[in-house]
DNA sequence: CGTGTTTGACCTGCGC
DNA sequence: GCGCAGGTCAAACACG
Protein backbone atom coordinates (compact mmCIF):
# COMPACT_ATOMS: atom_id res chain seq x y z
CA UNK A 1 0.00 0.00 0.00
CA UNK A 2 1.22 3.61 -1.09
CA UNK A 3 1.39 5.98 2.20
CA UNK A 4 -0.46 8.41 -0.13
CA UNK A 5 -3.67 5.87 -0.19
CA UNK A 6 -3.42 5.61 3.49
CA UNK A 7 -3.71 9.16 3.92
CA UNK A 8 -6.48 9.29 1.28
CA UNK A 9 -8.03 6.55 3.23
CA UNK A 10 -7.75 8.83 6.49
CA UNK A 11 -9.32 12.35 4.62
CA UNK A 12 -12.00 10.06 2.84
CA UNK A 13 -13.06 8.63 5.91
CA UNK A 14 -16.63 8.34 6.72
CA UNK A 15 -19.11 9.19 9.58
CA UNK A 16 -19.09 5.34 9.57
CA UNK A 17 -15.23 5.41 10.09
CA UNK A 18 -15.81 7.39 13.10
CA UNK A 19 -18.65 5.93 14.95
CA UNK A 20 -16.34 2.42 14.46
CA UNK A 21 -13.42 4.45 16.45
CA UNK A 22 -16.13 5.55 18.45
CA UNK A 23 -17.39 2.09 19.39
CA UNK A 24 -13.82 0.55 19.67
CA UNK A 25 -14.94 -1.45 17.11
CA UNK A 26 -11.55 -1.32 15.15
CA UNK A 27 -12.44 -4.71 12.39
CA UNK A 28 -15.29 -2.90 11.17
CA UNK A 29 -13.10 0.73 11.71
CA UNK A 30 -10.47 -1.25 9.11
CA UNK A 31 -13.48 -2.25 6.50
CA UNK A 32 -15.04 1.41 6.62
CA UNK A 33 -11.28 3.12 5.96
CA UNK A 34 -11.01 -0.02 3.17
CA UNK A 35 -7.69 -0.85 5.09
CA UNK A 36 -6.84 -4.36 4.90
CA UNK A 37 -5.06 -5.04 8.98
CA UNK A 38 -2.66 -7.67 7.75
CA UNK A 39 -1.60 -5.49 5.06
CA UNK A 40 -1.32 -2.87 7.00
CA UNK A 41 0.98 -4.20 9.63
CA UNK A 42 3.04 -5.83 7.10
CA UNK A 43 4.41 -2.47 6.59
CA UNK A 44 6.22 -1.82 10.09
CA UNK A 45 8.49 1.00 8.57
CA UNK A 46 5.53 3.13 8.73
CA UNK A 47 4.58 2.48 11.52
CA UNK A 48 8.60 3.99 13.11
CA UNK A 49 8.19 7.08 13.19
CA UNK A 50 7.14 9.83 15.30
CA UNK A 51 5.09 13.00 14.89
CA UNK A 52 2.49 15.32 16.75
CA UNK A 53 -1.40 14.88 16.31
CA UNK A 54 -1.40 18.27 14.61
CA UNK A 55 -1.82 16.26 11.02
CA UNK A 56 -4.70 14.09 12.60
CA UNK A 57 -6.74 17.60 13.70
CA UNK A 58 -6.24 18.86 10.62
CA UNK A 59 -8.34 15.66 8.85
CA UNK A 60 -10.43 15.53 11.79
CA UNK A 61 -12.11 19.50 12.37
CA UNK A 62 -13.18 19.64 8.17
CA UNK A 63 -15.13 16.71 8.94
CA UNK A 64 -16.43 17.59 12.17
CA UNK A 65 -19.64 19.92 11.79
CA UNK A 66 -20.65 17.61 8.86
CA UNK A 67 -19.78 14.47 11.19
CA UNK A 68 -21.81 16.19 13.94
CA UNK A 69 -24.72 17.32 12.10
CA UNK A 70 -24.93 13.88 10.72
CA UNK A 71 -24.93 12.29 14.41
CA UNK A 72 -27.59 14.80 15.26
CA UNK A 73 -29.99 14.32 12.56
CA UNK A 74 -29.72 10.23 12.27
CA UNK A 75 -29.20 8.70 15.65
CA UNK A 76 -26.99 6.11 15.16
CA UNK A 77 -25.90 3.16 17.00
CA UNK A 78 -22.86 4.94 18.30
CA UNK A 79 -22.48 3.94 22.02
CA UNK A 80 -21.90 7.41 23.48
CA UNK A 81 -22.64 8.64 26.43
CA UNK A 82 -24.87 11.35 26.54
CA UNK A 83 -24.27 13.73 29.44
CA UNK A 84 -27.90 14.91 30.18
CA UNK A 85 -28.10 13.41 33.59
CA UNK A 86 -24.60 15.09 33.81
CA UNK A 87 -23.93 18.45 34.26
CA UNK A 88 -20.92 18.93 31.60
CA UNK A 89 -19.86 22.57 31.08
CA UNK A 90 -17.62 23.92 27.86
CA UNK A 91 -17.21 27.38 29.78
CA UNK A 92 -16.51 30.20 27.31
CA UNK A 93 -13.80 31.71 26.95
CA UNK A 94 -12.97 34.82 29.45
CA UNK A 95 -12.76 38.15 28.25
CA UNK A 96 -9.82 38.91 29.87
CA UNK A 97 -6.81 36.06 31.26
CA UNK A 98 -5.64 38.06 33.90
CA UNK A 99 -2.79 35.56 34.66
CA UNK A 100 0.29 36.08 33.24
CA UNK A 101 2.35 33.12 31.61
CA UNK A 102 4.21 31.97 34.59
CA UNK A 103 8.06 31.84 32.76
CA UNK A 104 7.30 34.70 30.38
CA UNK A 105 9.65 37.80 31.51
CA UNK A 106 7.02 40.28 32.59
CA UNK A 107 6.54 38.21 35.49
CA UNK A 108 9.90 38.65 36.85
CA UNK A 109 9.99 41.11 39.86
CA UNK A 110 12.25 44.14 40.11
CA UNK A 111 11.89 44.59 43.82
CA UNK A 112 10.58 42.75 45.98
CA UNK A 113 7.17 44.62 46.18
CA UNK A 114 6.60 43.69 42.65
CA UNK A 115 7.67 39.55 43.48
CA UNK A 116 4.53 39.67 45.52
CA UNK A 117 2.46 41.57 42.63
CA UNK A 118 4.00 38.98 40.27
CA UNK A 119 3.29 36.48 42.52
CA UNK A 120 -0.15 37.15 42.92
CA UNK A 121 -0.70 37.58 39.47
CA UNK A 122 0.21 34.19 38.57
CA UNK A 123 -2.92 32.73 40.04
CA UNK A 124 -5.57 32.60 38.04
CA UNK A 125 -9.50 34.12 38.43
CA UNK A 126 -11.96 31.50 38.91
CA UNK A 127 -13.78 30.84 35.91
CA UNK A 128 -11.56 33.18 33.48
CA UNK A 129 -10.10 30.31 32.03
CA UNK A 130 -11.31 27.66 29.38
CA UNK A 131 -12.38 25.06 30.24
CA UNK A 132 -13.55 21.54 29.34
CA UNK A 133 -14.93 18.99 31.65
CA UNK A 134 -14.80 14.83 30.90
CA UNK A 135 -16.11 12.05 33.07
CA UNK A 136 -13.65 9.23 32.06
CA UNK A 137 -13.23 5.67 33.65
CA UNK A 138 -10.46 4.42 34.97
CA UNK A 139 -9.17 3.21 31.62
CA UNK A 140 -9.78 6.69 30.27
CA UNK A 141 -7.97 8.48 32.50
CA UNK A 142 -4.53 6.11 31.46
CA UNK A 143 -5.71 7.02 28.03
CA UNK A 144 -4.66 10.52 28.11
CA UNK A 145 -1.45 10.55 26.15
CA UNK A 146 -0.27 13.77 28.02
CA UNK A 147 2.74 13.64 30.32
CA UNK A 148 1.39 15.62 33.53
CA UNK A 149 3.23 16.12 36.29
CA UNK A 150 1.23 16.51 39.93
CA UNK A 151 0.77 19.73 41.59
CA UNK A 152 -1.41 19.28 44.14
CA UNK A 153 -4.38 17.86 46.21
CA UNK A 154 -7.20 19.80 47.81
CA UNK A 155 -10.00 17.52 49.68
CA UNK A 156 -13.58 19.26 48.18
CA UNK A 157 -16.11 19.97 50.01
CA UNK A 158 -19.08 17.63 50.07
CA UNK A 159 -17.12 14.84 48.46
CA UNK A 160 -15.47 11.88 49.62
CA UNK A 161 -12.89 12.37 47.39
CA UNK A 162 -10.16 14.48 46.93
CA UNK A 163 -9.15 16.38 44.06
CA UNK A 164 -5.74 15.88 42.32
CA UNK A 165 -4.08 18.80 40.63
CA UNK A 166 -1.63 18.36 37.52
CA UNK A 167 0.21 20.54 35.29
CA UNK A 168 1.51 19.78 31.42
CA UNK A 169 5.18 18.17 31.97
CA UNK A 170 6.14 17.72 28.10
CA UNK A 171 7.00 21.36 28.24
CA UNK A 172 8.08 24.07 30.57
CA UNK A 173 5.84 26.95 30.68
CA UNK A 174 3.34 24.67 29.13
CA UNK A 175 -0.06 26.24 31.02
CA UNK A 176 -2.11 23.19 30.53
CA UNK A 177 -3.58 21.91 33.25
CA UNK A 178 -6.28 18.94 34.60
CA UNK A 179 -7.59 18.30 37.61
CA UNK A 180 -9.47 15.03 38.42
CA UNK A 181 -11.44 13.92 41.05
CA UNK A 182 -13.95 10.64 41.54
CA UNK A 183 -17.55 11.18 40.63
CA UNK A 184 -19.07 11.29 44.29
CA UNK A 185 -22.27 9.67 42.60
CA UNK A 186 -20.53 7.11 40.26
CA UNK A 187 -17.15 5.66 41.88
CA UNK A 188 -16.40 4.10 39.23
CA UNK A 189 -16.16 7.62 37.22
CA UNK A 190 -13.36 10.27 37.29
CA UNK A 191 -14.00 14.06 36.43
CA UNK A 192 -11.16 15.42 34.93
CA UNK A 193 -11.61 18.61 34.07
CA UNK A 194 -8.46 20.25 31.24
CA UNK A 195 -7.70 23.85 31.96
CA UNK A 196 -5.74 26.45 29.06
CA UNK A 197 -4.18 24.92 26.27
CA UNK A 198 -1.18 23.56 25.60
CA UNK A 199 1.73 25.54 23.98
CA UNK A 200 3.26 23.11 21.80
CA UNK A 201 2.06 20.19 19.32
CA UNK A 202 1.57 16.64 21.23
CA UNK A 203 3.80 14.74 22.82
CA UNK A 204 5.25 11.93 20.47
CA UNK A 205 3.96 8.73 21.28
CA UNK A 206 7.44 6.79 21.96
CA UNK A 207 8.20 10.25 24.06
CA UNK A 208 5.14 10.32 25.82
CA UNK A 209 5.27 6.80 27.02
CA UNK A 210 8.67 7.16 28.34
CA UNK A 211 7.77 10.16 30.72
CA UNK A 212 4.39 9.45 31.32
CA UNK A 213 4.48 5.89 32.52
CA UNK A 214 5.45 6.49 36.25
CA UNK A 215 2.60 9.25 36.60
CA UNK A 216 0.33 7.53 34.94
CA UNK A 217 1.06 4.62 37.47
CA UNK A 218 0.73 7.71 40.30
CA UNK A 219 -2.53 8.27 38.87
CA UNK A 220 -3.74 4.65 38.76
CA UNK A 221 -2.81 4.55 42.09
CA UNK A 222 -4.43 7.77 43.10
CA UNK A 223 -7.61 6.53 41.26
CA UNK A 224 -7.74 3.58 43.83
CA UNK A 225 -5.64 5.08 46.31
CA UNK A 226 -8.20 7.55 46.57
CA UNK A 227 -11.28 5.14 47.57
CA UNK A 228 -12.20 4.92 50.85
CA UNK A 229 -11.35 1.63 53.05
CA UNK A 230 -8.73 0.74 50.13
CA UNK A 231 -5.36 -0.01 50.78
CA UNK A 232 -2.98 2.57 51.29
CA UNK A 233 0.24 1.23 51.16
CA UNK A 234 2.44 1.18 48.61
CA UNK A 235 2.32 -2.42 48.04
CA UNK A 236 -1.78 -2.93 48.00
CA UNK A 237 -1.83 0.18 45.61
CA UNK A 238 0.13 -1.31 42.91
CA UNK A 239 -2.10 -3.99 43.41
CA UNK A 240 -5.15 -2.50 42.69
CA UNK A 241 -3.52 -1.15 39.17
CA UNK A 242 -6.42 -1.21 36.87
CA UNK A 243 -4.80 -4.52 34.90
CA UNK A 244 -6.80 -3.15 31.37
CA UNK A 245 -4.52 -0.08 31.54
CA UNK A 246 -2.22 -0.69 28.68
CA UNK A 247 0.77 1.83 30.21
CA UNK A 248 0.13 2.24 33.41
CA UNK A 249 1.99 -0.47 34.39
CA UNK A 250 2.35 -0.41 38.83
CA UNK A 251 6.39 -1.85 38.15
CA UNK A 252 9.38 0.09 37.87
CA UNK A 253 11.52 -2.27 36.91
CA UNK A 254 11.57 -2.41 32.92
CA UNK A 255 12.03 -6.30 32.83
CA UNK A 256 8.83 -6.58 34.02
CA UNK A 257 7.20 -3.45 31.57
CA UNK A 258 8.83 -5.56 29.04
CA UNK A 259 7.07 -8.82 30.30
CA UNK A 260 3.86 -7.02 30.66
CA UNK A 261 3.84 -6.05 26.97
CA UNK A 262 4.69 -9.37 26.17
CA UNK A 263 2.14 -11.10 27.67
CA UNK A 264 -0.61 -8.50 25.98
CA UNK A 265 1.02 -9.31 23.04
CA UNK A 266 0.35 -12.94 23.48
CA UNK A 267 -3.33 -12.62 24.83
CA UNK A 268 -3.79 -10.47 21.51
CA UNK A 269 -2.39 -13.31 20.14
CA UNK A 270 -4.82 -16.21 21.36
CA UNK A 271 -7.90 -13.33 20.43
CA UNK A 272 -6.74 -13.64 16.83
CA UNK A 273 -6.11 -17.37 16.76
CA UNK A 274 -9.71 -17.80 18.33
CA UNK A 275 -11.00 -16.71 15.40
CA UNK A 276 -12.11 -13.15 16.58
CA UNK A 277 -10.60 -9.86 14.68
CA UNK A 278 -11.82 -7.65 17.85
CA UNK A 279 -9.54 -5.44 19.92
CA UNK A 280 -10.42 -4.58 22.72
CA UNK A 281 -10.17 -1.06 23.55
CA UNK A 282 -10.85 0.39 26.74
CA UNK A 283 -13.98 2.70 27.40
CA UNK A 284 -14.31 6.19 26.82
CA UNK A 285 -17.30 7.80 27.36
CA UNK A 286 -17.62 11.04 25.42
CA UNK A 287 -18.56 13.50 27.87
CA UNK A 288 -20.37 16.47 26.33
CA UNK A 289 -21.55 15.83 22.95
CA UNK A 290 -23.57 13.18 21.06
CA UNK A 291 -20.72 13.17 18.49
CA UNK A 292 -16.88 13.32 20.52
CA UNK A 293 -15.31 16.46 20.15
CA UNK A 294 -11.91 16.64 18.68
CA UNK A 295 -10.70 15.92 22.20
CA UNK A 296 -12.77 12.82 22.59
CA UNK A 297 -11.58 11.80 18.89
CA UNK A 298 -7.83 12.32 20.07
CA UNK A 299 -8.43 10.26 23.12
CA UNK A 300 -10.32 7.18 21.42
CA UNK A 301 -7.32 7.67 18.33
CA UNK A 302 -4.80 6.87 20.88
CA UNK A 303 -6.53 3.99 22.63
CA UNK A 304 -6.56 2.41 19.15
CA UNK A 305 -3.01 3.06 18.58
CA UNK A 306 -2.10 1.91 21.42
CA UNK A 307 -3.40 -1.30 20.87
CA UNK A 308 -2.01 -1.33 17.57
CA UNK A 309 0.90 -1.16 19.31
CA UNK A 310 0.61 -4.62 21.32
CA UNK A 311 0.33 -6.10 18.16
CA UNK A 312 3.29 -4.61 17.04
CA UNK A 313 5.64 -2.48 19.39
CA UNK A 314 7.33 -0.53 17.17
CA UNK A 315 4.52 0.31 15.50
CA UNK A 316 2.11 3.58 15.34
CA UNK A 317 -0.86 4.49 13.26
CA UNK A 318 -1.01 7.70 14.21
CA UNK A 319 2.24 8.79 13.31
CA UNK A 320 2.04 7.13 9.92
CA UNK A 321 -1.12 8.44 9.35
CA UNK A 322 0.18 11.58 9.70
CA UNK A 323 3.62 11.89 8.57
CA UNK A 324 2.56 10.37 5.18
C1' DC B 1 20.91 13.92 38.91
C1' DG B 2 16.59 14.53 36.74
C1' DT B 3 11.86 13.86 37.24
C1' DG B 4 7.85 13.02 39.79
C1' DT B 5 4.95 12.85 44.29
C1' DT B 6 3.52 14.49 48.76
C1' DT B 7 1.72 17.87 51.66
C1' DG B 8 1.38 22.01 54.52
C1' DA B 9 1.22 26.80 53.71
C1' DC B 10 -0.20 30.47 51.16
C1' DC B 11 -3.04 33.13 47.89
C1' DT B 12 -7.31 34.40 45.54
C1' DG B 13 -12.16 34.68 44.35
C1' DC B 14 -16.54 34.87 46.07
C1' DG B 15 -20.57 34.97 49.05
C1' DC B 16 -22.36 37.01 53.05
C1' DG C 1 -14.25 43.15 55.91
C1' DC C 2 -14.41 38.34 57.00
C1' DG C 3 -14.36 33.58 56.35
C1' DC C 4 -14.58 29.70 53.40
C1' DA C 5 -13.24 26.83 49.64
C1' DG C 6 -10.58 26.11 45.68
C1' DG C 7 -6.13 26.58 43.35
C1' DT C 8 -1.10 26.92 43.52
C1' DC C 9 3.52 27.01 45.49
C1' DA C 10 7.57 24.97 47.07
C1' DA C 11 10.38 22.23 50.16
C1' DA C 12 11.19 17.61 51.27
C1' DC C 13 11.32 13.26 49.73
C1' DA C 14 11.17 9.05 46.49
C1' DC C 15 12.60 6.72 42.56
C1' DG C 16 15.26 5.06 38.52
Amino acid sequence: MEDGDLQAAMRGCTSEAFANIVNNDSTSLFASLNLDRDELFSFPEIFDSTTDFNGLKEIYEPLYPVLRQQSLSTPSNVSVVSSKSIPICKVKEPEKLRRKHPHSESATPASSSDATVAAKSKRSRKNQQKRVVKHVTADGLSSDMWAWRKYGQKPIKGSPYPRNYYRCSSLKGCLARKHVERCSTDPSLFIVTYTAEHSHAHPTRRNSLAGSTRIKSSMAKQATANEPNMPTSKEDCLDTVPSSTTHSMASTDQDERVRDVRIKNEEQINIEDSGSNEIVMPNIIFSDDLFPSLDDFEDSFWNIDSQLQLINPCSSMAASMIAV
